[in-house]
DNA sequence: AAATGTGAAAGTCTTCACAGCA
DNA sequence: TGCTGTGAAGACTTTCACATTT
């Protein structure tokens, strides 16, 4: 398989792909073409295969290609043979709802600990993930080996947090808080942001005649 | 102002100026130069100048940006001078968790509505929403003007439930559950997903040298 | 006949670098 | 002097279109 020098949006529509093709391998479908797999993924089929191309050949020429085979592929070049373990900080409506998700654990991520500044919240479980203090969050990620950490604090306390993740050796950092934050170079974040994303479709709205309570039909 | 065709990462990188522009406006900072909006934001100078001179000019030559000034531009931009009424499907964990988070009253989105399929949520009211039954959605969604919709169901249900929201006449959906969801063309949509994000790390961690519990300094 | 894999073309986005203004 | 606004250059991404393979 090559080596790829692939852009962000490549790589989250890699996911995308590994995500549909999860779903055809339970219903049994073997075979899917470049075509397919475009229609229900917002891309074209050219894209498709770009994007796989620039890791190998993995399909047949008038055929498509094997959907347990791509499936596996794809978990091999997005590094998911393999679990992955993640502690979170922050135990409030985001992080328990995070420690309460059940996919995480099915899509090969384990919450192995979890950390909250609150002295009610320490010590107890929740979800079957037992909450540490602040303070032992250096000792427990080194103990636990967890390699992602996720942010679900308040926005002031999150980059102090990320430097203590990054400390203690955490090798990315998932953010749930409204803030861009400051690391080592090497150490990749992802900042997810509901207010963000809401921005980006009131911005469209506020192009279009929105208001206008129309919609309702799939009419060009 | 200028009508302005631009990609989603700038609409993006908008909202984020905008962030900090609040923040730096809370602190009482009066100027702000391209310089420091794009090194708190993790863009370039000329990116964010671009980014801005798209809709117009607004800086001063020889001085930056007044920081309320172009707060209050941006907040125009991106149609935020005006209150969003949302309404949100699904009220389990993440829905709960969305329902709790004081910021979108802060940053203009008022929740009117939540829905939910069990019998036992209806009638109820989660953090002062109050929960209305599926059944009830079309008309509700109509009574209440909801603009947006925000789908926190689980996957099996969230392309029907795009559907009624369409019908219903939402003009955006921002959808939490991991599927490629099918709307009118007219209708904006922005997912969001947890598994996907942290996929797109795993890709990273496994090109480098992950696994080495390496990191801990800022060193470039 | 059908669908891949891929160069080349087209299109988009980002960076450069500097004229021009406060 | 300092920093914006912006054409032009460069980098990157997507689309096209077709030779190739099953």
């Amino acid at each position: 398989m090559k080596e790829a020098n692939i852009s962000d949006s490549a790589v989250r529509r890699l996911s995308q792909y590994l995500r549909l093709l999860r779903e055809l391998e339970r219903r049994g479908t073997e075979v899917v073409s470049s075509r397919q797999l475009a229609e229900r993924s917002g891309a074209t089929s050219a894209q498709v295969r770009k994007d796989l191309s620039m890791f190998g050949s993995f399909g047949k020429r008038g055929r498509g290609y094997d959907v347990p085979e791509l499936a596996d592929t794809l978990d091999g070049i997005l590094g998911l043979r393999r679990r992955w373990r993640v502690c979170l900080v922050g135990v409030g409506k985001i992080g328990t709802a995070l420690l309460g998700y059940r996919d995480l654990g099915r899509r090969g991520f384990d919450i192995v600990a979890a950390f909250d500044a609150e002295k009610e919240k320490v010590g107890h479980e929740v979800f079957g993930v037992k909450v540490h203090s602040m303070a032992a969050l250096e000792r427990v990620v080194r103990e636990t080996g967890a390699e992602i950490g996720i942010i679900a604090t308040p926005p002031e306390a999150a980059q102090e947090v990320a430097a203590a993740l990054a400390s203690a050796g955490v090798s990315a950092i998932l953010n749930f808080a409204p803030v861009e934050l400051e690391v080592p170079e090497d150490l990749p974040v992802r900042t997810m942001d509901v207010v963000l994303e809401l921005e980006g479709l009131t911005y469209l709205l506020s192009r279009n005649g929105a208001g206008e309570g129309s919609a309702g039909d799939g009419e060009i």
